[in-house]
DNA sequence: CGTTGCATGTAAGGTGTTACATGATTAC
DNA sequence: GTAATCATGTAACACCTTACATGCAACG
């Protein structure tokens, strides 16, 4: 009796979430380069999950084309220099699909350098303090007014009211990091025994 | 002229973020076992930077060993086993403090899997697509909740004013989550149509 | 007498980074 | 001319996880 090779076409061949999320990128129907891929994600991922390096995408469209999820031919550009081109499969499309509705969903996963260093503010001096926290206010309002910029650029026309709703949520995240920032800033004035900064 | 060999006290000793959160543990003077480090990471840390592995813990701790940052010596339980104890040294405290006030601060990292399953929410159905989002927002009170309980009993006589802070940043900080996953809802709602949910 | 908690590690592997290497085209 | 952008990769390494291995104590 033969036992069933593992990974069979049956369970949704588990890869790193970055590979689906490369391979989700290539569900929008377009033929990017790995660097228009990276452009991409630049654009609106990084808003509320990943930023990788180049040699990262490239690895992950190496795995992907190696499941079959993914091929790659050479096409030529506009200025007639070759450039490779990557496109989803219909078993990429499908194992997609089946990762999207069946795999489980881990908690966020959250690394907030500022906050750890206010954990140690016994350690430093309630100006550094101040500074760090005041930095990290200042690059969320960023990071909103940005997110909101790729919402609207990535809204007109294209119709994936998906990602429309993705944008906004991002948008209103790192409004509510600013926010945040703001009420710890407060708190910490508070600790300082003054009730107006400056 | 003998070049000054890299790596000597001046600058801050390029460790992990994981290795410093560790010396921030000990730094607040308790001699724990790596055991009751991480029950320490578990009852705080988590709530905005870090969950790791013991055997993370153990290596971490392996690293701040070498580095002079950390003794250990064997101490003798209650119940007369011999357990490993940590502490921090001088220079720990002295690298601790550098780190704490020098060291440049990244952005927060997050990898939020829920937004990552809605931004592809044109591959699986609307219902799926709301099962994600209300665990999402369940998920978000309990962790306000946890981390609500956890201030709580970190506060009560310890004095320790920054853990605090950062405690209710997390409460707050969760709380947000929860409601942007409402917010988001009532998006995914709005673009199947229908006003009430259910 | 079995499960949970306390306690300490090693080994293997996977994920992801930075640094390196290369070269054409476009904009200033 | 030189800097930035487009474009593609390799190699080395750092970080961190899971699985494995071990054993005592306390609780029910």
């Amino acid at each position: 009796m033969v036992k069933p090779s593992p990974r069979s076409r049956a369970e949704p061949a588990t890869l790193p979430a970055t590979a689906w999320a490369v391979l989700g990128v290539l569900s929008f129907g377009e033929e990017p380069t790995g660097y228009e891929i990276r452009k991409w994600a630049e654009h609106i991922l990084r808003f509320f999950y990943w930023s990788p390096a180049m040699s990262q995408i490239y690895a992950e469209l190496k795995r992907l084309e190696k499941a079959g999820y993914a091929t790659s031919r050479t096409d030529v550009a506009a200025d007639g220099r070759p450039r490779r081109v990557y496109a989803i499969t219909p078993d990429g499309r499908d194992a997609l699909a089946a990762w999207a509705s069946d795999a489980p969903i881990g908690p966020p996963v959250l690394k907030h350098g500022p906050a750890l260093r206010v954990w140690l503010g016994h350690l430093a001096g309630p100006e550094r303090l101040r500074e760090v926290v005041t930095e990290q206010r200042d690059r969320a309002q960023r990071l909103a007014e940005e997110a909101e910029h790729s919402r609207r650029v990535a809204v007109t026309g294209t119709g994936w009211a998906h990602a429309e709703i993705v944008a906004r949520w991002a948008v209103r995240y790192h409004e509510a990091e600013r926010d945040l920032a703001e009420l710890m800033l407060a708190d910490l004035d508070e600790l300082a025994g003054r009730g107006a900064p400056g």
